[in-house]
DNA sequence: TCTTCTTATGGAAGCGCTTCCATAGGAACA
DNA sequence: TGTTCCTATGGAAGCGCTTCCATAAGAAGA
């Protein structure tokens, strides 16, 4: 049965030049064993142990023992490598956000993550920190890597990539906008939608002088569409939001505080701060608070994303709910079903929720 | 100069069974392309295009041109799946943490991938939930793919995990724990000796009942040195910590809410509350507030991990700032030295911090 | 002018898998 | 008893790189 019986002298093919010393009793370096190894002392054929990874049903029971067994003694742990070189398949996805340091996209992935793996797939990562130059090299450096998928976050980017991606044929997907005039697979919140909803909200309550606090909205389309939707909803009312009221920043605590600050001093302060994440909010909320000002009459406050922290506030926050764990399963999802061959519907688009808190009310005066 | 001139039929060694279709006019299906595309076209060996890429210097100015322009004209993207199994080396390094949906993670994991990107190293990511048996399939999964460092959360794991990685010479680094006593490479703050230093704080205030809650301790050494920390400084001083007052959560805010309540029913009351993370601190404090307790006179709040919102509280949070962008760094930098084969110093320390807020003060009576 | 050294290049094996194809033995059928 | 069909297995090429070694052609030295 055996290939080869006998004698235990290495008959491999001469490596001796590739680095791994042989012969003689040395101290056992690093352990490297491949299918080959394993068949051997198996008395099995490579093929056969590969088989016994891929069509287990395909070998009988005894020799899948046999195999068993030595790739226990072995220790044998199967390159991926090795097998992603061979079928141009890597059982990876790749992701590009702009950062982790977020709530959101930490969440997004980390959920992402979790999906993936349980269908036998990795996560490779990268962040661009907003640096749209780092997005074409990160998606070459992917493509290199062999992504059998890559998910991206907005809608924008260099034209090339998307060039790049659709010649090499990796399927990829795009989250957190949605724009369904453009044909290309996208996962997220109808951004558009919610900040024209929350902006509804406080044009209902009688708000007619608003300010809003954005992300920096060059290279970052999801500011710019939830900027949009905060504009369309104050237009539709006959109103105007100017420009001089939309500030952008990187998002922090602080500059929630100091934007607040700054506009309680104009002359007709806004009724109404509209911020484009629960994190400019809960920085102006404490500050409100720490001015010692009446919540929401003297000022009402809304902000976007859900953080598990804004309903513990007092006044809790009126926000919104974008459904951020369903987005990144959602996309994990159609990247399987995409590399599995099926053709999934490309636009999903989980509900999102106005959630009503104490931060916005009527006007006080 | 040429290799092979004139026809221009494909005479690669026949590849017609691998799927590749060949020949004839056919819509220009996912491009793949090789060294040897490249070759070809530039008029050179495999070879030396190999070396465009890896030794740059040894070739002449005139064929660089000529192999530059090939590589744009197909826009080629090199395999590194190809390159890491003939190296045996993937220029990734692996990640596990517990999760990613967890500010301390997200931001180690974000400064560290962008360290890793600087010097043309990706990484692979992974969460096991906090369950320990998936972090050994994990980390085979790592192995198999070749990952050239890991990174691993925590000291304590299953013994066997160790073994593998030395086997196989992978090297790895633990964050979060430091054990002197342990020979293993550790990056990350002292939380034992941070622990003691923010109870002795309390103690130095005059506290003498206390309450703690931490993360579930099962599978966590982080947590478990962090209170063996908060109970070594109460018993120095002839107190003690009983396990009644010690409440174990996973972490969020509306744990620590609720236990602070709870603890505030029993007859004698704890007047400070140690937190194993600034979540906790935010959700007792937040409810305290919402109580209309005083603070810190009725109960002294800490947290631990410095979150970006502590010091935006009222009154900001008394806690730990545990240098964790520097903790990402530098299990980064431990890593990269490692696998060039320098010896670097296997433990390393980053300060750590005391921050202190209003949270905290004198016992009210 | 002849030898020796460099320098730029090419040939080909090998990294550890998958997969096409071939083959040996039974089982099943007539 | 002969034919056909499965089933379990093995052989070997190929995936796209790197790298050892060989070699041709000048440059440098004598």
């Amino acid at each position: 049965m055996q290939i080869r019986s006998g004698h235990f002298s290495d008959d491999r093919p001469c490596r001796a030049h590739r680095g791994l010393k042989e012969g003689g009793a040395q101290v056992s370096g690093p352990t490297k064993t491949n299918l080959l190894d394993v068949a051997r002392k198996a008395g099995v054929s490579q093929t056969t142990v590969s088989r016994y990874f891929n069509e287990p049903g395909k070998i009988r029971e005894e020799t899948r023992k046999r195999i068993s067994q030595a790739i226990a003694e072995l220790d044998f742990v199967p390159s991926m490598t090795a097998r992603t070189l061979a079928m141009s398949r890597s059982h990876t996805i790749g992701a590009i956000v702009p950062t982790f340091d977020h709530a959101l996209f930490a969440r997004e992935l980390n959920d992402m993550a979790d999906q993936l793996s349980k269908a036998g797939y990795a996560l490779l990562i990268a962040s661009d920190q907003y640096e749209p130059g780092q997005e074409t090299d990160l998606v070459r450096t992917m493509i290199g890597r062999n992504v059998d998928g890559l998910l991206l976050v907005g809608l924008e980017r260099e034209p090339g990539i998307y060039d790049l991606l659709d010649r090499r044929g990796v399927p990829y997907v795009t989250t957190w906008t949605i724009d369904r005039e453009v044909s290309r697979p996208q996962v997220g919140a109808d951004k558009f939608a919610a900040a024209h909803e929350i902006a509804d909200h406080l044009l209902d309550l009688g708000h007619q002088r608003f300010a809003v606090i954005e992300f920096p909205v060059a290279n970052n389309d999801r500011a710019r569409t939830r900027l949009r939707g905060f504009r369309t909803a104050i237009e539709e009312r006959g109103l105007s939001l100017p420009n001089e009221v939309v500030f952008e920043e990187p998002p922090t605590y602080e500059a929630g505080g100091r934007i607040l600050r700054s506009i309680l001093q104009s002359d007709a302060p806004p009724t109404a701060l509209l911020c484009g994440t629960d994190v400019f909010a809960i920085g102006a909320l404490l500050e409100a608070k720490r001015l010692g000002l009446n919540l929401p009459a003297e000022i009402s406050i809304s902000g976007f994303d859900n953080l598990p922290i804004a309903s513990l506030l007092d006044p809790p926050l009126t926000t919104i709910d974008l459904a951020v764990r369903e987005t990144g399963q959602l996309a994990a999802r159609y990247l399987l079903r995409k590399i599995e061959g099926v053709d999934p519907p490309s636009i999903s688009v989980p509900r999102h929720e106005l959630i009503l808190g104490g931060s916005t009310g009527r006007p006080g005066r």
